[in-house]
DNA sequence: ACATTATATCTAATATTCGCGATATGTCAA
DNA sequence: TTGACATATCGCGAATATTAGATATAATGT
């Protein structure tokens, strides 16, 4: 866990806003995956135009930004079909709540 | 308290040391206010000085980092003297914590 | 195969941050 | 009141971040 690249990541209104979103994705986004024929386990993840829209910027800087968020280690992200789906990765950022509990 | 201006202020690799060092200041830093014949109550803070010899860094440089620390809320300063003595600002500190305890 | 759609990557202009030396300000001691 | 010291501020070039348009890639449907 690279502090520095997380507190980075988060030090821009829109990713953390983005993060922020991805905690209750029914509440903030439409409801994902309606293309899909069979029923797939999305896992609460949101592709990337929903986040697009929500936030109101342009596609290329979204996807930066969710490249960022995932290298960070903040977001997990996973490919079905054309889509790609963005969703929380809790274990990071349960460590991060940690390090504020204990380490700050 | 602006989280941006926070996180801004955590990313980079000195600055997230200097608020470790100063949870512990007498394990990190030599006694403070030798210089007083009096005694005062520096409720845990360090001189300049002493963070400077720590860090590494150019004096100007870390003038710098304690300003952002303290305009982002982390640090609060004391004058002394020809001293100032910067210290953990507690408060936002655990605001901060319960943010990521509760909203992240 | 080809057009369409979703996302990723490339490129580039602009903005911000980094970190230092130089200089200014404030404080104390002689 | 002058000199020495601690800290703050200024100014600047270098490095990095921001953000978008253009283009590439990948998957789907016809």
């Amino acid at each position: 866990m690279d502090k520095i690249e997380i507190f980075k990541a988060l030090s821009n209104e829109t990713r953390l806003s983005i993060i922020e979103w991805l905690k209750e994705p029914e509440k903030n986004f439409p409801p994902q995956g309606g293309h899909f024929d069979d029923v797939v386990d999305l896992k609460g993840g949101v592709c990337v135009g929903s986040i697009r829209d929500k936030a109101g910027i342009s596609q290329s800087t979204v996807s930066h930004y969710l490249d960022m968020l995932q290298k960070a280690g903040l977001l997990l992200s996973e490919r079905r079909g054309k889509w790609t789906y963005y969703r929380r990765n809790e274990e990071t950022l349960a460590a991060l709540s940690d390090y504020f509990g204990h380490e700050i």
